[in-house]
DNA sequence: GATGAATGAGGCTTCATTCAT
DNA sequence: GATGAATGAAGCCTCATTCAT
């Protein structure tokens, strides 16, 4: 279930430890810079002193340029397949399940809003063997919210539909505070744009038991709420 | 109300009739080039052979190979702003404008699938100035959208949410579809995505008035559909 | 004696009035521009603009843009040519006809002083059968102060020096003003720059019996001055 | 009082050693190209075959292509500022020191006779900040000059002309021959040139003192001469 | 393993010149 | 005769990649 990331992108140094570290080194220098000005208008020379290590030794870990920017998209999907899990781990009930995972995935977009929008603009750029390593982890990622969505449906909480489809909906509530940020920041706080847009997507999918389940939720957050602030006085 | 699109890129080339023509000509070439293998993969020599003039004559039509890409970026957004309008002249109720303005959007999306998804990667490729006309644009293109929301929402058919956050999530449902289509289009064909899509969306928006309203006109869109197919035969 | 300007410039325009008139038109433009921003960062197109005319016209009266560099050029040293006879005219006293050309060379160096400085600079830009042109041009104008020179050496009043070399060091002496402007004018201005120049330089050249004949000229001018000031009052 | 040739072009190649090395390299060609064929008419490749390096190599070494013609000017009259001091090194009689700094000058510009002419002719292709290093460093070696006016002036040797015009007199005698070296060289070989021109500018600068001084110094070196070749024989 | 200087292919852009109108 | 749109050759410069140290 675990994806090895990249697990294809060939190095020629051996020691698997280093090469670890020195792709993080430069995974991390190139997604900020990718991020930031583009794939196309960074160079490796860029990569390289952002890095802090020599032009030549990126091509000791990777083949060409275009690895570079498999391994930093690879990275950026990856944090989506961490994060989600973590979330909803020791939470039992479905619609809690759903709302973490969904919360969790708005949340990391948001911290790494820059690199989600490299994820998005850059696909295209690989080779097609290269792209299908991303689908392949976008999949994972869908299938962990799909599964979600699943569990509703099961529960009768959510309405029978396709599972698949209705996770892009959700899966465009989280990517569009990254892709449309420029314009959405204008009208909302992060904050108040997932649960506004959470609140918005799930009444579509719930059905009449799911909505009562939902307004107890509900009811039960703010009441925990109102005890935080007042002990917070 | 309508942009004069390109409006600000200059032209050495004096004969306005002119300057249409081959702008037409260049742009056609370059939206398709660009979108099937992006924006600097493609060179202003391959745009011109495709455009069947000489790489010279492009740079008297526009400044610089960005302003090629600016042009084609807005000649997609405009159909947007075309196609919407059209499909809702003549319509009066806002439930059924709504339909109309989302189901136009989300067929221009499928028949531009290409040029949708360069619109999405290229805009971080222009200037900053080149790209406040491309976030003009697609705001002008919302406000069609939020309209048709806003009108859905005095006639108490729909709830009242801030009808531009609800006009990403279905704007989201047309670009999801050019933008996951090597995804979507395995799960389901353009007009079962449309319909499914706009149906679960619109579950997230109508009031009781409003869900009457729904399923009165599905019900005739139903009979409708029953007597042409009956003719048909 | 009078050169004709250009006269192996091809023309395929046969109206000899309309190719004077054209042509002046095209030269006054280029020979600003070349003067100002260099030959090769003035394009054809430039000289067109400023011109009034487009740019396929200035081929039909030159054979391409080195020829424009040439009738430029030509036209500068053809203004020498004209203004030191005219200042000699009417003058018969050696020392005074070669004070007249010298200091009319100066002037019409200081009046075409970008003009001046694109000659110098420009000739080597021309291909050699045209910068033959060129160096006649100016052989034919240093004839004019060698003979100067020859008639002062003729009359005693000036030393038996080589005239063609001693040309030169007046003839750079004109030069310099414009070749050097940058400098000299924060030492000197005009006037007494020319004063001083050639004060200085025809030192090294009068014979006792020219040392008498100046010293008696400018008591004179002197006079003349003292003259004409005291009646402006 | 030391310049530092071209302070402020920079390289991205770390190694000072290797900087100087290749930029010697380059300067070498650019210099010998640009003052046969023009700067324009040079190309980087041209510059690079006859330097032996690759195109690429020079821009890790210079900005772009106006920085190599800077250096190569700058080469150029730091060969002034070279000479001049060591051709009056040791002398100390001020006509002594006048004459070697004026024959080593006009030593120098006969041997690098070409680059001269491309000093002059390529100045105002520079953009006006580079065009400043230039001017400040023929400032700096019109100073040597004037400095030596001064002294002789300071001696009573020479009358009590300005200096700095002065100064531009026997420069000008200095870069005549380079720049009308077609026409001079018909005239006079270069020693005969530089004797008389020479004994002609300081025929215009000498007192009655200097004037004797003068003879003094020609009797000497004429005696010299005569002993030099009777001892040849 | 690491460095960084060196390479050279290739792209954008300019502009002299032509030619159909 | 005049126009100005069109051409296309050519140059500057960048940068992914290599390789000697």
């Amino acid at each position: 279930m675990l994806a090895k990331p990249a697990f294809e992108v060939q190095s020629l140094v051996t020691d698997a430890e280093l090469v670890k570290k020195r792709r993080a080194q430069i995974i991390a220098a190139a997604v900020d810079l990718f991020a930031h000005q583009g794939y196309y208008k960074t160079t490796i020379q860029d990569v390289a002193k952002k890095a802090g290590v020599s032009a030549g030794l990126i091509y000791q870990y990777v083949r060409d340029k275009e690895d570079v920017l498999l391994l930093s998209v690879l990275d950026v999907l990856d944090s989506y397949k961490q994060e989600i899990p973590a979330a909803t781990q020791g939470l039992t009930d479905p619609l809690d399940r759903f709302k973490a995972a969904i919360y969790a995935y708005c949340r990391v977009v948001d911290q790494r809003r820059e690199a989600t929008v490299l994820a998005y603009r850059s696909t295209k750029s690989l080779s097609p063997e290269r792209r299908q390593l991303i689908m392949a982890s976008e999949i994972e990622t869908n299938a962990l919210i799909a599964q979600c969505l699943k569990d509703g449906i099961k529960a009768g909480l959510f309405r029978d539909v396709d599972p698949d489809l209705a996770t892009y909906h959700f899966v465009g509530l989280a990517h569009s505070w990254a892709l449309k940020h420029w314009r959405i920041k204008q009208i909302a706080g992060f904050e108040r744009y997932v649960e506004e847009g959470f609140d918005f997507l799930v009444h579509a999918l719930l059905t009449d038991k799911g909505w009562q389940h939902y307004k107890k939720l509900q009811a039960e957050k703010a009441g925990k709420e109102r005890k935080k602030s007042s002990k917070a006085r």
